[in-house]
DNA sequence: GATTCACAAACAAACGGTCGTTTGGTCACT
DNA sequence: AGTGACCAAACGACCGTTTGTTTGTGAATC
C-alpha cells in the first residue's frame, strides 16, 4: 500500500535530507513546504515522494542525525583517558565543533525537534536524556575524585555546559575570527575555573573583538 | 480601507495576545494557525481580525512584550549601585526570572522572532543588540575596576550569561523544586567565580536532586 | 525488460484574510 | 417606561491560495 521508503542508501535521498537541514534552519519546519524543498532541488513537489515517505520522515531524519553525531561525540569524551576537567573540556569543545560543523542539522535538532508526533519525538528525548547524562557523569566523576568543588550543584553545571554550547547556532556566523575548537576552549575555561577546588589557572590569550550578537 | 488597529487599549485584545504567547510558544508561530487561536478563545477566526490586523501584528506584539521586559530589568541591574559582580548577578538573575514568569512570551520572543518580516525583525534586533551591549558593560566595568581577570573575553563572557538565560526556557518546569531567583543565583555564582581576580568565595548550599531534561 | 526517477495533474483539507450581517448592550431623548 | 440611534463584537459564509500527499504516465538507465 505505502510505498516502502528505502532505508538511507540513495544518494539522492541524502541530497533530499540535506536540503531539508537547509531548509529547516532557515525557516523552521512549519514554515517549510515541501514546495520549497522541491524548488531548491529543481524539481517538482510531487516527485519528492519517490525518495520519502513523508515530511516528518524527513524532520526525523535530521534531527535524528544530529542527536546521533552529538551522542558520539560525547560518547568518545566521556570515556577517554585524563581528568574529570580534560573530559569536561573535551566533551564541551566536541559538542561545540558538532554544532558548527553541522549548523544546520544542529539547529534543526535543537529547535525543531519538539514538532515531532509522540512517538519519534520520545524517541529523541531519550538520546537527548542519555546525552545529558553522560555531562552529569563527568561533573560527578570530578566531584568524587576531589578535582571538583564538592559542593557544585550537578544538574545546575552540566546545564549550563550544554546552555552554553546549545547558543552557539544563534550567534556563530561562519566568518567570524575564532574557530570553533577555540570557542570551546574559551567557554570551558570559564566555566571549569568556577569548578575547581585549587587553582591550577592556565593564561588566557586576549582575543580580538567581534561583532554584536546575540 | 484597512480598519487601524487600535494600540493596546481593549482588554480583549489583550487576551488575544495572551493566547497567541502560550499557543505561539507550544507549536511555533507557523504551526499555529488563525483557526487555533480562536478556538482557543472560543470564537471564530474571522471575529479574530476585530481585534488585529494581521497574524503577524500578532507575533510582533508577542515579541516586542517580551523584548520590552527583559530591557526594563537589564537596565534596572545595569545602572544599579555596588560591585560589577553584584550588577552581573543582578542582571542574570532578573534575566532567568523575566524568563520563567513570563515563559511563553520569552519563548516566543527568543525562538519565533525570526520569522517577523524584515522591518519589524530589524526593530527587534536593534533591541536584542542593545541588551547584550548592556552585559558587554558590566563585564567590562568589572574589568576596569580590576574586579574581573583583565584577559576575560569580554563578548565570550556575556555570551555564556546570555546562553546559560536562554536556554532555561527549555528545561525549566514550575514544578521544579528551584525558585527562578535561585536558579538565577546559582549560575551566576559558577559564572562569577571564574571570572573573579582574587577568592571571594560565598558558601553554596549543595541543591536536591531534579530530573533529567536537557 | 525491469527499475529509477521525475513529471503533470489532481485531491481534499487547511491556510490567512475579507465582508455583509446579526447580536447584545448602552446611550439620549421623549 | 418606551423608543430609536449608535456601537463594538462576534458570526458565518466565502475568497483565492497553498498545504501535504496520491496517482498514472513516460523517458532514461542498467
Amino acid at each position: 500500500m505505502a510505498q516502502t521508503a528505502e532505508r538511507t542508501l540513495s544518494p539522492r535521498r541524502a541530497e533530499l535530507v540535506a536540503a531539508a537541514a537547509r531548509l529547516f534552519s532557515e525557516r523552521g519546519y512549519h514554515g517549510t513546504s515541501m514546495k520549497h524543498l522541491a524548488d531548491s532541488l529543481g524539481m517538482l513537489k510531487g516527485s519528492l515522494y519517490a525518495h520519502i515517505g513523508s515530511k516528518e520522515e524527513l524532520l526525523y531524519e535530521v534531527v535524528d542525525e544530529g542527536a546521533e553525531r552529538f551522542l558520539t561525540r560525547a560518547h568518545a569524551a566521556s570515556t577517554m583517558e585524563g581528568t574529570a576537567s580534560d573530559r569536561l573540556e573535551a566533551f564541551l569543545v566536541g559538542h561545540i565543533e558538532t554544532a558548527i560543523e553541522h549548523l544546520d542539522a544542529a539547529t534543526v535538532f535543537l529547535n525543531e525537534w519538539r514538532y515531532l508526533s509522540h512517538d519519534l519525538r520520545a524517541a529523541v528525548q531519550d538520546k537527548r536524556d542519555t546525552y545529558e547524562g553522560l555531562v552529569r557523569g563527568i561533573v560527578t566523576d570530578g566531584i568524587s575524585s576531589g578535582e571538583f568543588r564538592a559542593d557544585a550543584d550537578i544538574a545546575m553545571t552540566a546545564r549550563l555546559v550544554l546552555s552554553a554550547g546549545n547558543w552557539v547556532y544563534a550567534w556563530y556566523r561562519p566568518d567570524g575570527s575564532l574557530s570553533p575548537t577555540e570557542i570551546g576552549h574559551r567557554y570551558t575555561e570559564s566555566i571549569v575555573r568556577g569548578l575547581k577546588t585549587e587553582r591550577t589557572r592556565t593564561p588566557a590569550g586576549a582575543g580580538g573583538e567581534t561583532e554584536v550578537a546575540l
